[in-house]
DNA sequence: GCTTTCACCATGCGATCGCATTGAACGCGC
DNA sequence: GCGCGTTCAATGCGATCGCATGGTGAAAGC
């Protein structure tokens, strides 16, 4: 075999042009030219690894997923061990509010997506897969809180689709600026409170 | 004066076709020409209208609020004189889901236009304002629930900022086919309750 | 009846789009 | 050292884009 090179390394250099075009001129200025021009390499090369400039956006939205995920591992892990239900509630879903510049890109990408996903069933396929494992997480962490004596309410299922929605909608109204980040987190703990106590 | 045209109505019937071709077929497939096939009239006549593509979107956007707003106004209208603060709350609210096919296309042009207009401060300016005036209207029956006995929590404007991003969170949720219409509804029931008691 | 004014259409320009094609440069197995 | 397959750059095709242009037809004003 010739020329050695990491091909996943090489797509995820394009796919983060791609972001930072999408983030900072909008979803429909991303093209293979504009693409190409910002990642510093020529057009011919980003046919080259991706066919179809929808393969592109696809595999770019599955970089933003699987950065999501990785940051909320990483949120995780640096809680410790023996944290409360609450605190690993609030370390997952804060990674999901775009609180400083890069989360904030990435959300706007993710908005962008969001838009270009609606009618693709197959681009959105992945990111709803996502979010359901999500929802069952939150579920199950109210499930053993309210065994532990955390106040009652709706049915857990329900309660974790009613976090997720808050969360999503903060998310929103901070994105097009019509609340302010840390007006939005403050809304966030309170319903946290709500729903395992406060600490 | 020769031939006199309601200007504002052949601008809303291109502007219906607009939402027509976003709702379905994505905003990146909204082009002149695509608007101008989808509302039966030649392109030339669309620029007639509309200096430019710009133009057309923001005044469309302008149409989507619109609507939004009057049906909000019907909503309220056709509750009566003696309605409870909560119903008040609930008839406003529930248009902004996405319940219907009409409000479910419309949902997804406003998701659309969200990300359009992420970054093109002129455009958002209008819609920007809307919202503020709805949590202003919120967090003010929140208000005069309080003092009419409804159970404490946290700030009106807080917690008025809190029943807007759930609502704009569960839209979404609808949108992307995550919730079904009636959980959604549920979820939001349940917060109403808990602002102003069940009834 | 002639001009003016507005509504509308047809055409096309320059740019850009996604993508196919072609071929050169390069490193490996033989 | 020679063929071979991968990597990547160059070029161009056909389509489509936003938009400018110039023209036509019809109603209103004198």
């Amino acid at each position: 075999m010739p020329k050695k090179v990491d091909h996943h390394a090489r797509r995820t250099l394009i796919a983060d042009a791609l972001m930072r075009v999408a983030a900072d001129r909008g979803l429909e200025a991303v093209s293979l030219r504009h693409v190409a021009a910002e990642a510093g390499v020529s057009s011919g090369m980003v046919q080259h690894y991706f066919r179809t400039k929808d393969e592109m956006m696809t595999f770019a939205l599955g970089v933003v997923g699987e950065r999501i995920r990785a940051r909320i591992e990483r949120g995780l892990a640096a809680l410790g061990e023996a944290s409360s239900i609450r605190a690993q509630v609030r370390a997952l879903l804060l990674q999901l509010l775009p609180l400083d510049k890069t989360r904030w890109a990435e959300g706007r990408v993710a908005l962008a997506f969001l838009a270009y996903a609606a009618g693709r069933p197959s681009v959105a396929a992945k990111p709803a897969e996502d979010a359901a494992l999500m929802r069952e997480f939150v579920a199950e962490r109210i499930r053993t809180a309210r065994a532990a004596g955390a106040p009652g309410g709706a049915e857990p299922s329900q309660a974790a689709t009613a976090l997720l929605a808050l969360v999503d909608g903060l998310g929103l109204q901070i994105l097009s600026e019509h609340c302010p980040p840390d007006l939005a987190v403050s809304v966030f703990e309170d319903r946290l409170d709500a729903l395992f106590g406060r600490e």
